[in-house]
DNA sequence: AGAATTTACGCGGTCCGTAACCATG
DNA sequence: CATGGTTACGGACCGCGTAAATTCT
């Protein structure tokens, strides 16, 4: 069983099943490829692929649970590596972040700022998704790091570091009659069209059980996926808007009033989260703790997160929400 | 970096830092050895070891970061390799058990018997321990599985399946005065001189936990690590014995009497651990559920317990207890 | 001085690439 | 017939073993 065999393997399934590709991505021609599984699958005895003739298709039981221990043994090689070049006093690397629209758009570009100037030889990736996309890619190490507020605890394979916390305020346009009710209930805003996100994104789950809790059912009349199309709509009188807090940017959205929403609404937790055995380089640690400290002023009130795992914020219960 | 590198240096630590040895355990010459430890200091650009002139010594920082990932690489391998005999219908291997003294002398012997009939071709290792050294053992790997009762609970790293639970009983020479003494309590013991297990063996823990929690202070003459000793002491009329049920053999032990103590303490179950990340060959997996069937007819009275991850067991609370 | 480790060097295996062959849609 | 995979074979590489040199006990 050798370490090539394996690659040839957990490429393979990367590429769909496709021996000619994956013999590409690894540098090799395709014999080679096809002599790697097939002594794989000497060595063990056991048929590993669904095939078709000569198609490869897919892998039957035996296959995946191999495919995953040959996940395994490449990662710790990985970490290995990863270790090496760290105490090279090698700061060049990659460093693969995933976010969600919000934290992309209104909260990473600070941080990247930084980061970027204090490792200029890294290069980053920013992939987005949506929360549940973002687990599943930490999960298979398609990033290194995700951040996000949204269901990140459960998963046992995952170390999720809570970073900030945050609420939400409302945005209507100004002259807008909400912006004169005083006080502001959720049965206020229940008179109003609301525009907010949907389901699974930017903590539409607590909001959603905000308003149940009292009985109370919104009228929302869009929900999307990212604070900018909530703001369009907004602006074009479609609704008020319910957005996170630190998606309001005061220089930009002059045209737009808004209230803080913070008494209302339980608040969340935005963490970092990463593979539990992975090893993380001291760059990509370093981009957690700069994260933590950019952040740390967003919470309008209330003390900045812990760095532990000192339980729910203050304020309210931060259950690990629906995610 | 490749595979027999890594075997290499895991090798090494395991024979103590000595190059020779390491060489031959791996059916290798010296210079081999040599070469790959020195070949992964090249490729990873960080000195792994603490040398005195040539010799090694042992592993710095680095070094035993990459030993960590090292194991789990070779782990990883090890799961793929046991996986493929186990699906070649190779019912052949090895079997390695650790056991306390109590387990492997009063509850294995017919479990093995029954697994080895069904099993000819499986080679059985029986190592016993301490519980302590018994977690340790399994975590590394020195053992497939550790059957014990204490603190198996706590190890994130391994799965605990419960087994059986037991309770302890009292035995004295015949015609010794407890014998008479109605009802039996916990205060009548502590009128007796006590021969029982020493801490961190075969429930003490709890033992003594049931005692202090009614503010008395039982007076063990002696602690002794095995129930053999135990009975030898009690014959001798230093005292009075409590020992687990299990131990109590009828048939070898006609000299002692018996009184059943399970009102008196609470109910210890003895579970079997393994690593969580271990593949279990079938005939382990078999092992594990002989284990389970031949010994659900040990608790007197009260149902087996469940095989999953229900809850402690009836009757009394079921801590981890103290190691 | 002797045991243990490193350096030097050559042989043998094997791994990959080229090329020809086979199957499938 | 074109695309994708397997079989066949030769060359280059390199990993291991033998032997000599070196260093620490």
């Amino acid at each position: 069983m050798e370490l090539r065999q394996l690659r040839s393997l957990v490429t393979l399934v990367d590429c769909g099943f496709s021996v000619s590709q994956t013999a590409e991505r690894l540098h090799l021609v395709q014999p080679a490829v096809s002599q790697h599984l097939k002594q794989i699958e000497e060595e063990l005895g056991v048929r590993l692929f669904q095939r078709h003739g000569k198609r490869l298709l897919g892998l039957n039981e035996a296959g995946e649970r191999v495919l995953a221990f040959a996940r395994d043994a490449l990662g710790a090689l990985g970490n290995i590596s990863a270790l090496g070049r760290d105490h090279s006093q090698d700061d060049s690397g990659v460093l693969r972040i995933g976010a969600t629209h919000t934290q992309a758009r209104y909260v990473l570009p600070p941080v990247i700022r930084q980061f970027a100037a204090e490792y200029p030889a890294v290069a980053l990736e920013l992939h987005q998704g949506t929360p549940a996309q973002l687990i599943d890619m930490v999960v298979r190490d398609a990033v290194d790091l995700a951040v996000c507020t949204e269901g990140l605890g459960e998963h046992l394979a995952l170390t999720a570091v809570p970073c900030y916390r945050w609420n939400r305020c409302l945005i209507a346009p100004a002259g807008h009659p909400v912006l004169e009710q005083e006080p502001l209930t959720l049965g206020v805003l229940c008179g109003y069209p609301i525009i907010t996100y949907v389901f699974g994104f930017t903590g539409r789950g607590n909001l959603s059980n905000a308003f149940a809790a009292q009985g109370l059912v919104p009228r929302v009349v869009l929900g999307a996926a990212d604070t900018d199309v909530i703001k369009t709509y907004v602006r074009e009188g479609l609704g008020i808007g319910i957005i996170a807090a630190m998606a309001y940017q005061p220089s930009a959205d002059t045209d737009l009033v808004r209230l803080d929403l913070s008494d209302l609404f339980p608040w969340e937790v935005t963490k970092i989260a990463y593979r539990r055995d992975k090893y993380l380089r001291t760059f990509q640690r370093r981009f957690i703790a700069v994260f933590r400290a950019k952040t740390a002023g967003l919470a309008p009130r209330g003390q900045a997160v812990g760095s532990g795992l000192e339980g729910p914020a203050p304020g309210q219960a931060v259950p690990d929400s629906d995610r």
